[in-house]
DNA sequence: TGTACATCAGTGAACGCGCGTTCACTGATGTAC
DNA sequence: TGTACATCAGTGAACGCGCGTTCACTGATGTAC
């Protein structure tokens, strides 16, 4: 099931002691890709997987949860290149609000266990206390940089290009993202449904949502 | 944090052992409304919210996931009388989509936790083998019958009265649906966010993806 | 009408497992003198 | 140039915990005769 140590593992060299976090990073996000649910996540777990023992993970997190976040935090980063990567190039801002949406999508349904990370319930919702924002805060939720940011961006560009109709950017890029998110996720989700064409729903939920009009 | 056990339980009658399972599946639900992750359903922490030993729940599931299946399925009838309830007395097809859409919403967005055990990620993506369709397999997720089959008969008697322009009833359906449980999930996130007023976000997405016209 | 018995609705006690966590330790390597 | 020492990058062994699961048992109650 999950891929044994290496064995051959050698102590990584003097000062090259945060070389190990990168290692434990990788583990966990190997282990959550492969087991796809966070509760998969284990120091033991991630420990046997990089080749060490359990508590060889204490110098760099302190605990399961912290290595999670780490993943959050290099997926997010991740979601945002892959997007920025795919509107390179596009001059037309309909061309470009519709590659960016297209490349959202894509990446969540070709990483779904890594998406759900990205997006997973909140911890405040089980009583925890909240605590302010951690310094590696998920930015796509963030309405003012990262990923949501170069939405709204985007729909502004069509709204001054005249290539969409709508009013309000903020909620237009809301109700956008809504619809992404739950494409992703159902879509991503394993079950049996006969779903149409992912390329045209694609179309038809971003145009409708944006008003964009259709190209001369 | 959890609720301890009233100590005062009573073996049930002779004939009446039945009734402990349905006992077994309120502890589960209300487990879950409380904590909020299915992990948190386990063996003995559902016999200790009912008040019985452990092993006293094998007579009746098999396990864990049994149970958490069961609440599943109580859960999904639920949403669905919960929808059909809002839309009784409503004659104009237009304002039945709407609230039907909006009750959806509602259900979702007030329990958040049991939403969420709807539409967990399928068994399958974790590499388990597949398996027939369980007895009670949810029906949202079957286009022919339930809460979906309802949206599209929605849509149609929308489309036949002139109020919707949509031309697929499977896709619009499927793209409504699509926007409604991103909505669900990203608002019951729990995430800091400006999100803009619940119900004008209703009604857009809905009448943009629905098509529906304006009423004079 | 009384009584032996089968059945039902559970319990008591115990098991092995993987988990997080702690404490004392090791052995290589760079640095001060 | 040699050597004592501090530091770094980890390990060995053990702990208590909650978990699922098994086995033998109990004690009330309905039923056959």
């Amino acid at each position: 099931m999950s891929t044994a140590a290496t064995g051959s593992r050698r102590r990584n060299p003097r000062g090259a002691g945060q070389a190990l976090r990168g290692e434990i990073v990788a583990a966990a996000r190997a282990i959550l890709v492969e087991e796809g649910y966070e509760s998969a996540v284990t120091l033991r777990g991630v420990a046997r997987h990089v080749g060490i023992a359990p508590q060889s993970i204490y110098p760099h997190f302190h605990g399961p949860e912290e290595i999670v976040q780490a993943v959050t935090v290099e997926t997010f980063a991740e979601l945002g290149r892959f997007i920025t990567a795919a509107k390179e190039g596009i001059e037309s801002p309909r061309d470009r609000l519709l590659a960016g949406c297209r490349a959202y999508i894509a990446f969540g349904l070709n990483n779904p266990n890594l998406y759900g990370l990205l997006f997973r319930r909140n911890r405040l919702l089980r009583g925890e206390e909240a605590g302010p924002a951690a310094a590696g805060e998920p930015d796509t939720r963030n309405p003012d940089a990262g990923p949501f940011a170069a939405l709204m961006d985007g729909i502004r560009q069509c709204i001054a290009d005249g290539s969409s109709g709508a009013t309000s950017v903020l909620s237009t890029a809301v109700q956008l993202w809504t619809a992404m998110h739950g494409l992703v996720v159902l879509r991503g989700g394993g079950y049996q449904f006969p779903w149409p064409d992912l390329s045209e729903t694609e179309t038809e939920l971003i145009s409708s949502i944006a008003k964009l009009r259709d190209p001369a």
